[in-house]
DNA sequence: CCCTATGTTCAACGTTTATTGAACTATCGA
DNA sequence: TCGATAGTTCAATAAACGTTGAACATAGGG
C-alpha cells in the first residue's frame, strides 16, 4: 500500500494530458513551488504544500500531477518526496516547462504563489 | 446577434484559462491549425475545421478560444474569420505559444493533426 | 424574392472534475 | 508499547465540461 506510485514511461507522457495538469491553479502552485526548489537540487515533501489546500486534497492533485509524467513520488518512511520530471519533460516537449513557470512566475501576484526568488528572467 | 464577439484584453488574459483551453485536443487542433496557416499570414473560417467535429460543436470551443484570449474572430458577411492573437500572447506570455505549437508539432500523429507543413524544428 | 450556405443559440444529456470529511494505514520517537 | 505524525482511501456532493440535435438568424446568389 506505500509502494512508490506508478508514474507513466517518458514516451508515454502527454501533451493535452501536461497542459490539462497545469491548467489547474493548485497544481500549477505545486509545479512552480517544485521548480523553485530544484535551485537547490532538492525535494520536497507533502506538508510543504499544506498552504494550498487539504491534505485529502493535495493527495488528489500529487496523484494527477505523477500521472501524467509531471513529477516523481519517492516513498521515505512516512513521508512522500516529489520533484519534478525536468528531464523527461525537456526531452519530450523542449521549451515547455521552462515557458509555462516563467509565465507562472509573471503573474505570481495574480496565481497567488509564494514569490520565493525573484523572477528568473534576464535581460 | 452578429456583432463581433467580446475578447479579452491583454493584461486580462489567465494563465490557467489558457493552459486549460489548450489541454483539450479540439481546441489544441485548431489552434495549431491557426498557427499553421500565420505563416501564410491569412485567417481561416469555422468551415475549414469541420473536419474536427460538428459545426455546434466548433462554436463552443470557437468561443472558448476567444474568452480566455487564443484567438479573435472578425465578422464578415456570412463568414467568421479567425486568427491566433499572436502579439498578445507573446506579449503576455513570452515563448509559451510557441513552446505548445512546437510540442503538438512533436506529436502530430499521435494528436491527430493534419500534417500541413514539415515541423519547425531546426537543428 | 426565395433558397442555400454559414454559423449561432438553446436545452438536454451523461461524464468528469475538484473538494470535503471521516476512517484508515504506516512509520517514527519517547 | 503507545501516541503522534504523515499521508492515503473512500464515498458523497456540487459544479463544470464536452457533445448532440433541433431550431434559429443572417447574408449572398440565382
Amino acid at each position: 500500500m506505500s509502494r512508490t506510485p506508478l508514474h507513466p514511461t517518458r514516451e508515454q507522457i502527454d501533451l493535452p494530458l501536461v497542459l490539462d495538469c497545469l491548467s489547474d491553479p493548485i497544481r500549477l502552485a505545486i509545479v512552480y513551488q517544485l521548480a523553485q526548489q530544484e535551485r537547490v537540487s532538492s525535494e520536497l515533501c507533502c506538508g510543504d504544500f499544506n498552504g494550498l489546500s487539504g491534505k485529502s486534497n493535495l493527495t488528489y492533485h500529487f496523484a494527477k500531477l505523477r500521472e501524467c509524467g509531471l513529477m516523481l513520488t519517492r516513498v521515505a518512511g512516512t513521508n512522500r518526496f516529489m520533484r519534478l520530471r525536468r528531464e523527461d519533460m525537456d526531452a519530450r516537449f523542449p521549451g515547455l516547462l521552462d515557458a509555462v513557470i516563467s509565465s507562472a512566475a509573471k503573474d505570481a501576484d495574480r496565481l497567488q504563489l509564494l514569490p520565493e526568488c525573484e523572477v528568473v528572467e534576464a535581460d
